[in-house]
DNA sequence: TTGATTAGTTAGAATATACTAACTATATTT
DNA sequence: AAATATAGTTAGTATATTCTAACTAATCAA
């Protein structure tokens, strides 16, 4: 257990550095840590509206929509009117706003080259595997 | 690779909503994301005075002079002045403070428990050798 | 030992982040 | 159809985050 604990915590580690460099490669400069934050869960919801936004953030609309009013100016995304509701409008990112994206996929190939460099292809198979059940469903 | 960058974005996914939770259930509703990534900052420079700080973080010194007054005033973290460099102080958590690591260490201790569930014996102890190798010096 | 550099501070200003209260327009319930 | 609820907006305010410019005190270099 101790050591396992010890393994993810490393793993987690180093996949932040690397995130926090891939945020220096990528334009993300004119982001702050909160508005970065926003993309993410935008992508991670996938599509929400302001409501659900709000709620996943535990922010008060208000809030959420003078955040979302500044990233839309700044087109990292862009806001699509409902056809069930014609109070509602879902937000969707820019290709720019992907980019926040891309950056975690560049973090996450980089580490992968990390530990196919300490590995050889058998063990790779192996941790591959072993992957592959630990996030199998069910 | 494919296969390998997958899991480890799953790994981190995971382990991202794992910190998110243990969020809530420490006492960390009276910091913001800036002020949690000072104090994780702190912690990973171990110490740093507050230039090395601003540094690592790109920011003037004058800003982080701001932010670390404020968490020293929340008791988040401390001043001890540097026998070396009269003009220097080095910067510490709080037990407060440490708190910060308590919420990491507790999303590591979950991933792993996770884990344990998915995996056999066998399988575990492959795994804490594979990890072990990745992060082994040299 | 004097001149330059470095660590940290202070003041002032701009923008970001967050809230409450009050509003409009659309949907839902009774 | 009227009352109620919901999605989003607007206005106003407080605090957080960040900067530049100018400063003090201590250290280092010539």
């Amino acid at each position: 257990m101790e050591k396992l604990v010890d393994g993810i915590a490393k793993l987690s580690r180093e996949i932040g550095h690397m995130e926090e460099g891939a945020k220096e490669q990528f334009d993300f400069k004119e982001l702050t840590l909160t508005q970065m934050n926003y993309l993410e869960t935008i992508s991670q919801l996938g599509n929400p509206n302001l409501t659900e936004l709000a709620n996943e953030l535990s922010l008060t609309k208000p809030t959420v929509k003078v955040a979302i009013d500044k990233l839309i100016e700044k087109d990292f995304i862009y806001r699509v009117k409902s056809d069930e509701d014609r109070r509602s409008a879902h937000l969707h990112l820019t290709v720019k706003g992907k980019l926040i994206n891309h950056m975690h996929d560049f973090a996450h190939k980089q580490m992968a080259e990390l530990i196919i460099r300490k590995l050889d292809q058998t063990e790779l198979g192996l941790l591959e595997m072993l992957l592959e059940k630990v996030f199998r469903k069910q």
